[in-house]
DNA sequence: ATAAATAGTGCTCATTTGTTTACTTCAAAT
DNA sequence: ATTTGAAGTAAACAAATGAGCACTATTTAT
């Protein structure tokens, strides 16, 4: 369960998501702290600690840019996670999710799907996730499909992605010119979504795979 | 267009993606030449500059860890191509059928997907071949999907099926009236078949799952 | 055969970057 | 009133990391 972070920790940590997003790789501590005119290296250490002891992040000792976003926050989930038969890895299937809850909370997984590791590359980190709507119709995704999530993914201009949006998730195409950040649904009677206030979006990862089954 | 890389640049590729897959953030110069017995930087350094100057990456001068993966277009690199010896729901994956074989023939196999056996029911028959063409894109099945398909399955009218037609092999919905049988793609720009020779007509299974993958 | 591209070693150097200690400020809780 | 926790400054330091040069070897193309 992630501990709540006080005002300054979350804006920090939204910065570095998209810092993460937009470069491929994290921020240093300085680069932080110019953000944020924080003129010591240690002010920042400190803020990256408490998002460690929360669980927000994990970070590597010494490692320059050593900080790994953590997507996966509760315990069970890592259960799931690490039940491997033969190598081949079990991807949870995230079914509805309780506004507000993390997205992997236990509570919300619903199943699971086993792939081969051929396929998914070593990112132990996916999950599945049930789609609801018809806004991505025209990019043959479907109702009650399940799309392969891929949270550590570096995601461009025009990938697939699952948004949250204050506490609604959907599937839509990214897009970030300038800053304005763009939710395109495939779906011509869906408008694309301007996000705003970006305190109340983030990405929760790529969308890597597309499984459906008929009957 | 990307141009061509040596197979030692494509290997020191294709490990700086899966690095930053696993850890979030990319490796140093240090850590490829590890990883690839490199004992100076600077061999590393120039194995990056080529991947740079060959439009794959992109680099932040003096920043440590500044590597960023351009991921443009079609990166056709089909690192996933090996194959591994485990028993469990193992789908194979045909894909192209010589004409008059039998359309599982071994020689026909080019890999193979694991499916959750609580999905599949046990139909240990069941196979998955790879699509071509878009006759199918109004029902979400693009060039490039997996269908699975199922033998044993009774098929019915409306089903999406495999059918064999003299030597070609396509996906279609099917439908019987009157012992006359159609095969009604999902593309406005192509026509519904009507089978004539029914000598020549199969049913090779009937479709009951997609699998996409992206990127 | 000769030039060009590819691949690598060993070394030095400069910068970047994380770590640590000591001290300050402010607001909220006990 | 005192303590506690969050937030920040300044400075010194060490480790990590990229840049650069001179030189060698192998393969590939002209």
């Amino acid at each position: 369960m992630k501990k709540k972070l006080t005002e300054r920790q979350e804006k920090i940590f939204i910065f570095i998501q998209e810092y993460q997003q937009e470069n491929g790789y994290p921020p240093t501590l300085r680069e932080i702290g110019k953000k944020f005119d924080i003129l010591s290296t240690f002010g920042v250490k400190r803020h990256l600690e408490a998002l460690t002891k929360k669980g927000y992040l994990n970070i590597l000792s010494n490692a320059s840019r050593g900080i790994s976003i953590n997507k996966n926050e509760s315990e069970s989930l890592d259960l799931i996670n690490y039940q491997e038969v033969n190598n081949i890895s079990k991807i949870p299937i995230i079914g509805r999710v309780a506004a507000g809850s993390p997205i992997t909370a236990e509570e919300n997984v619903e199943g699971s799907i086993v792939i081969d590791p051929a396929f998914i590359k070593k990112d132990e980190d996916s999950f599945a996730l049930k789609v609801k709507g018809d806004s991505m119709i025209e990019a043959g995704i479907f109702e009650g499909d399940l799309v392969i999530i891929s949270p550590k993914a570096i995601v461009k201009n025009g990938d697939m992605i699952v948004a949250r949006l204050e506490d609604e998730v959907t599937v839509k195409i990214y897009e970030n010119k300038n800053s304005i950040v763009k939710l395109i649904p495939q779906n011509k009677n869906y408008q694309t979504i301007i996000v705003k206030n970006k305190n109340e979006f983030s990405i929760v990862g790529k969308v890597t795979g597309v499984v459906r089954w008929i009957n």
